[in-house]
DNA sequence: GCAAAACCTATGACTAGCGATAGGTTTTTC
DNA sequence: GAAAAACCTATCGCTAGTCATAGGTTTTGC
């Protein structure tokens, strides 16, 4: 099956267009001044594809609102949100809120919402839970289609497309249509958005962790103490103590929680969650001492 | 310009065609059985658009190879990679390796390098400290082009597509032509990859953080202490302890490491180092003490 | 093959910081 | 006004961090 569309397109390979639409990809950002045209770009792409109002937030971490180089806010500025309305963005409960908020942090791809689920490109337990009984209260919309990015140093955005002044409550048809264009667009936007926007990069000078570093900080990012390791890994304490705070210089961190957390935005621990094994055993040789 | 870009292509918004080259996306996987076909067809795409061989890595902190569903090795099985260099997965440090991997932890976009630079969509000062001297024999090809994928619970991937029996060592052109196409496929690939590979999927029950909660732990994953996060938001030392601890069992961690890891997996802490503002008063009352 | 660098392992003592516990007060929200 | 959230004080035991020291093994570069 999969083989065979292969087969039947082969050709398009080479020939498919992009979605760049020209030369330049409109919603790219290189500099500041670029963060307004490129959020009209977005606006209208989306307005065109299926008369959709945006709604981005850079990062689900931060409060602030996305803003251009002369600092107004994009939301009532370009992306049409009324002014009243606009203090969504102070409140991370509200529009891009719980459900969508928690959706974006256990998804990769995009997907559209309505009150009675969350419907992902392939299944995801994970969302199964989410409370969707407030949506329309929430998100301010009866459906959207929502991208999640996750970025580098784990920061996760959103940008939600949704109905502009319409009642569709049903976007399958349009994500099936569209989901991969404004997936592309939101993807540009964001990523130019955030990098033209970030101050003080941080780079350690030397985070050639070693497969030992690594493996003591896992344990430890997990909760394990330093005689709970010491045990998983057959090792004294003060040599699990010692590969962590090799780790931490490394890092340049000055303590555990901070040498967790560089090495987590670093994607050094990665889903430990899949890699590691619990030791049921250790356990009760811990609780017997 | 920009704008003047969506102008001449307003009407492209509903008539571009998508990389899916049909109905299906070759390189989407659904179940572990869909692992073969998507690999053949990344594979396929790659040198159809290039000549490119594929080196995937679905998690850069992991040192499994990535494998079909009978547990062949893509690279040998697929990928094409002879049977005598496979074990450069074994070795996190070579072909994917250190500038490559170091790459990707600290962009979000496809780039290409080869030995003379890393060349990104838009200059990241990051990369400039990378030592590419050993290039060649680290990456096994001349120049490559390499997509990192930035994924929930903060793993990353890295998928490389390198000329295959050629000398090539500037693919700004190909690049240009192909990048997000080859990006398309290889986020498809690599998202779907991950989905049917994981395992005990870990999502807590209530992780609806406070504002204060997030706060002391932003504060605790940049190294602060209780008593130096106390200084720095005016409370006691105990209410901070509270607040993180509060936010411990909200995420069902055990310690402030564990705590710190799972916050930032989940993008609660976002990119703290461009959020936070040092306290160098702070730090002198501290150190006065 | 050899030297240097990187990595690994370990000890012991001490103290700072964290986690648990208990009880209470104040502020905010409905 | 009541309930929930936020805040506070205090204590004590456990864990993490520091310091100094020592030695062995593996990898890398010439």
């Amino acid at each position: 099956m999969l083989v065979a569309a292969r087969s039947d397109n082969g050709d398009a390979a080479k020939t498919a267009t992009d979605f760049r639409m020209g030369r330049q990809v409109p919603t790219a950002i290189q500099t500041a001044a670029d963060i307004r045209p490129a959020a009209e770009a977005l606006r209208d792409i989306a307005r065109d594809l299926g008369n959709f109002r945006v709604a981005a937030c850079a990062n689900i971490a931060s409060r602030s609102p996305m803003t251009d180089a002369d600092g107004d806010v994009l939301a009532s500025c370009v992306f049409g949100w009324p002014a009243t309305k606009e203090q969504w963005w102070q409140k991370p409960l509200l529009a891009l809120s719980s459900p969508l908020t928690f959706a974006c942090r256990y998804e990769n791809e995009p997907f559209w919402a309505n009150a009675h689920g969350i419907h992902t490109r392939a299944p995801n337990p994970l969302l199964d839970q989410i409370d969707l009984s407030l949506f329309q209260g929430e998100v301010n919309a009866n459906a959207v289609i929502c991208v999640p990015v996750h970025m580098s140093f784990g920061q996760i955005a959103a940008i939600s497309f949704s109905p502009f002044n319409d009642k569709r409550d049903d976007l399958s048809k349009e994500f099936d249509l569209y989901s991969d264009q404004l997936e592309y667009h939101a993807r540009r936007f964001v990523h130019g958005y955030t990098r033209v926007s970030s101050q003080r990069p941080w780079i350690p000078k030397n985070c050639r962790l070693s497969k030992r570093e690594v493996e003591c900080l896992r344990w430890a990012a997990v909760g394990k103490t330093d005689v709970e390791i010491a045990l998983i890994l057959e090792r004294s304490c003060a040599t699990v103590r010692f590969h962590i705070h090799n780790a931490a210089i490394k890092l340049e961190a000055v303590n555990r929680s901070q040498t967790v957390f560089k090495a987590t935005q670093l994607g050094y621990l990665g889903n430990v969650a899949a890699v590691m094994v619990p030791h049921p055993q250790i356990e009760a040789q811990v609780a017997a001492k």
